[in-house]
DNA sequence: TGTTAGCACTCTCATCACCTGAGTGCTAAC
DNA sequence: GTTAGCACTCAGGTGATGAGAGTGCTAACA
C-alpha cells in the first residue's frame, strides 16, 4: 500500500506538526500543546485519535504511557521525502559563506577543512569532508636539487601540484650528477601517467635499470611515498564542539561515544563510500546498518568535476536535526566546492 | 619567612597524603579517612589540628563547612616544589612511544601532531605542540617547471625541505624563458638568506628589476606566501577526546569552555610563549595570569636543538593533575622530540 | 459516522521533610 | 602535645506528595 493512501491529509499535516516542533524543541509533544501551538482546525482529541493511528503505523513511538510522542525513523523518513519545508540557504549565508573561504583559504587542503568548518558552524553538527583521492593525478617529473655537498632536496610533482619532498643524504661515492642521471630514466618512464596506473610492474623495470645507482632505493622511496599519499583519501572533521549545543550531548557519555566513533577513521570513510552516489542522500537513524549509528542520521553529498567523482561532504548528527537546513547547505555548499577547487587548477 | 620553616615535617606529611589523594579521587578528603588511608602515626583529631593549621595557612581550601579539605593552588606548589614523588618514565612505556612514532611519522609535520596525540593519551588530558617556526630556514632555490603549454609550477624550497608550491597561468604573450630569466634575478638576490632576513626591501629591489616580466607579481606572490607560513608557528592540539576522561569535565558547560579556550589559537600560543624558558615550567591555578586558567595548570617544556630554542610542549588540565607522571612524560618527550627532528635532518 | 467534551488514570518531575554519614571545632582528660 | 568525646553542620539519598502534561475511553453531538 503506497504512503499516500497510508497516511491521509490531516495524519500528514498532525506528523509534519510534530516532526517541525520536535526538531525545534526537543521534547516530546502531546496532543493539547500541539492543538495549541500549530493552528490544525481540530481539537486535541480528535490530534490524540490520529496520534494513536500514527503511533500504530509507525511513524511516531512513545517513551512512556503517559508522555507526548516523538518521531521514529519512519516518521523522519516521510517528513523528509515530502513534508519538509524547503529553507534555501539566504543571499546574506551564500555571501558569508564566500567571504569566509576568500579571507581563510590558501591551499587546497584549507578549503576542505574549511568547509568542513562551515558546514558544522551553520548546522551545529559534527561535519565530515572527504577529499577526493588523487589518483587520477599524472606524474610531471622528479627532481633532484643539490643542497649542500652532503644532501639532496628530492621533489616528486603531478599536474595539480601535488607535491612530495624528501631530503636525503648523498653516500660518500655519489655525484650529483648521478642523480641527474637517475632522474633522467625515472621521468622518462614515468611522465603522463596517472599515479593510479604506477604499478609495482612499471617500479619494477625502472629499478633494474637503475639499480646500480647510488641512492636508488631513496629515490624509488619518494615515489612509492607520493603514490600512498595520493591513494590515501584525507578525512576532515569539523565540529565535534559545535555538537555540544546539541541537549542530545548534554550527556557527557553520549558525547565521549560520538568522539569515540569518529575516530574510526576506517569506518566513516566506509560509510560515506557506502553513500556516495549521486546527489544528496538521507539516512535516518534505523536506517543506518551500523548500529553505532541507530540513533543518528547523516545526510551526504557527493561533489563531482567535469562529471568525474570526487569526493563527499556529509553532515552526521542526531535523528532529530534541521533536515531542511542541512541538506539546502550541504546542496549549495556541494556547488560551491567544485567552484572553488575549480579556481585552484584541480 | 622560608617555606622549610612555615611547615614542619609532620605537616608536609600530611599536605602530601592530601594531595596524593585528591589527585587519585577527585573528592575532598577528611582527617579520618585520612588517617585510615594513610599511616600517619597520629589520630584523626591531631589530623584535623594540622589540617586547620594548613587551612589557616592558605594550603588548602573547604567547599563548605562539614566536607573535606582540598588542596589550593599554594598547597599543589608546595606539593609540586618538594612533596612530588618520582614517577619516571617506564622502559615499557618508552618502547611503545618509539614504536608509535616509528609506526606512524613519516612528514615532519605528523612527528607534532604524533607527540600531541602520545601527551593526551598517557595524561588523559590536552596536550599543546608549538612546533617551531622556520624563519631560521635558509631560501634554496626559486624553480619554475613546465606543466603544459599554458601553465608552470612553481617551487620555492628551503634548506630544511619547506617547499612551498603553487600553479600558475601564463599569460598570453608568456614563454617559459621569462620565467626562467625571472626565476634566476630572484636566486641570485635571495640565495642563502634566512626567511628571517628577506625583509619588503630585498623584496622591492627585485620588484624593480622584474617589473617588466610577465607574472612578476605572482612570482612574489609565491615567495611571500613561503615567509609567511614559515613565519607562522603551528600549534598542535591532542586530547579533546581524553580530557573527558577527567571528573572535572562531567559537566558539558566546561567542556565547553574549555573548547572555547583551545579555539583562541593566540591566546593560547601567547601562554606558551610566556612559559618559554628553559626546562619544566609548572604554572597552577590561580598562578595563570590568564582568568580563564584560574582553575586549570599548565606544565610547559621548551625543546631545543643545537642550544636554538625551537618550540614548547605542554599539558593543559585541570588544577587537579597527575604532576609527577605529566612532568616525567613532558621530559622524556622533550629529548625523544629532539631526537625525532634531528632524523629529519632539520 | 466522524468529531468532540469529559473524565479517570498514568507517569514524570519538582519539592519538601527527614535521616544518615562524613566532616568539623572545641573542650577536657591523658 | 596528643587524643577521646561530643555537639554541631552540611550534602546527598530516600520517600511522600502534588502539580502538570499526557493518554485512552466513553458518551454525546452534528
Amino acid at each position: 500500500m503506497p504512503a499516500e493512501i497510508e497516511l491521509d491529509e490531516r495524519k500528514q499535516r498532525v506528523l509534519r506538526a510534530i516532526v517541525d516542533d520536535y526538531i525545534q524543541s526537543a521534547e516530546p509533544i502531546g496532543s493539547r500543546t500541539l492543538a495549541r501551538k500549530y493552528d490544525l482546525g481540530v481539537s486535541p482529541a480528535t490530534i490524540r485519535n490520529e496520534m494513536a493511528d500514527l503511533e500504530m503505523l509507525g511513524y511516531l513511538q512513545q517513551l512512556h504511557t503517559s508522555s507526548g510522542r516523538i518521531p521514529s525513523s519512519k516518521g523522519y523518513r516521510f517528513y523528509v521525502n515530502g513534508l519538509i519545508p524547503p529553507k534555501p540557504v539566504s543571499d546574506a549565508e551564500k555571501a558569508l559563506i564566500d567571504n569566509w573561504y576568500r579571507a581563510r583559504v590558501r591551499r587546497i587542503d584549507e578549503v576542505f577543512q574549511e568547509t568542513a568548518r562551515i558546514i558544522s558552524k551553520v548546522t551545529k553538527n559534527v561535519s565530515l569532508v572527504l577529499a577526493p583521492q588523487m589518483t587520477q593525478a599524472r606524474f610531471r617529473v622528479l627532481q633532484f636539487l643539490p643542497l649542500d655537498s652532503r644532501r639532496v632536496i628530492t621533489v616528486l610533482m603531478t599536474d595539480v601540484g601535488f607535491v612530495e619532498n624528501k631530503i636525503l643524504e648523498m653516500p660518500a661515492g655519489a655525484t650529483f650528477e648521478d642523480f641527474q642521471r637517475m632522474a633522467q630514466v625515472i621521468n622518462e618512464k614515468l611522465a603522463g601517467k596517472t599515479l593510479a596506473a604506477i604499478e609495482q610492474k612499471s617500479l619494477a623495470t625502472i629499478r633494474e635499470e637503475i639499480a646500480d645507482e647510488p641512492l636508488y632505493e631513496s629515490a624509488l622511496e619518494v615515489i612509492n611515498r607520493a603514490l600512498d599519499s595520493g591513494r590515501r583519501e584525507r578525512l576532515y572533521l569539523g565540529g565535534t564542539r559545535q555538537m555540544l549545543e546539541q541537549p542530545e550531548f548534554h550527556d557527557v557519555e553520549k558525547v565521549k561515544h560520538t568522539l569515540m566513533l569518529l575516530e574510526e577513521e576506517e569506518l566513516i570513510k566506509d560509510i560515506l563510500h557506502a553513500h556516495m552516489g549521486d546527489g544528496l542522500e538521507v539516512t535516518i537513524g534505523q536506517e543506518n546498518e551500523d548500529s553505532e549509528m541507530q540513533d543518528s542520521s547523516i545526510i551526504t553529498a557527493t561533489y563531482r568535476l567535469n562529471g568525474e567523482l570526487l569526493g563527499t561532504i556529509a553532515v552526521l548528527g542526531p535523528t532529530r536535526m534541521e533536515y531542511a537546513k542541512a541538506m539546502s547547505l550541504l546542496e549549495y555548499m556541494n556547488d560551491n566546492l567544485t567552484e572553488v577547487i575549480k579556481r585552484f587548477n584541480w
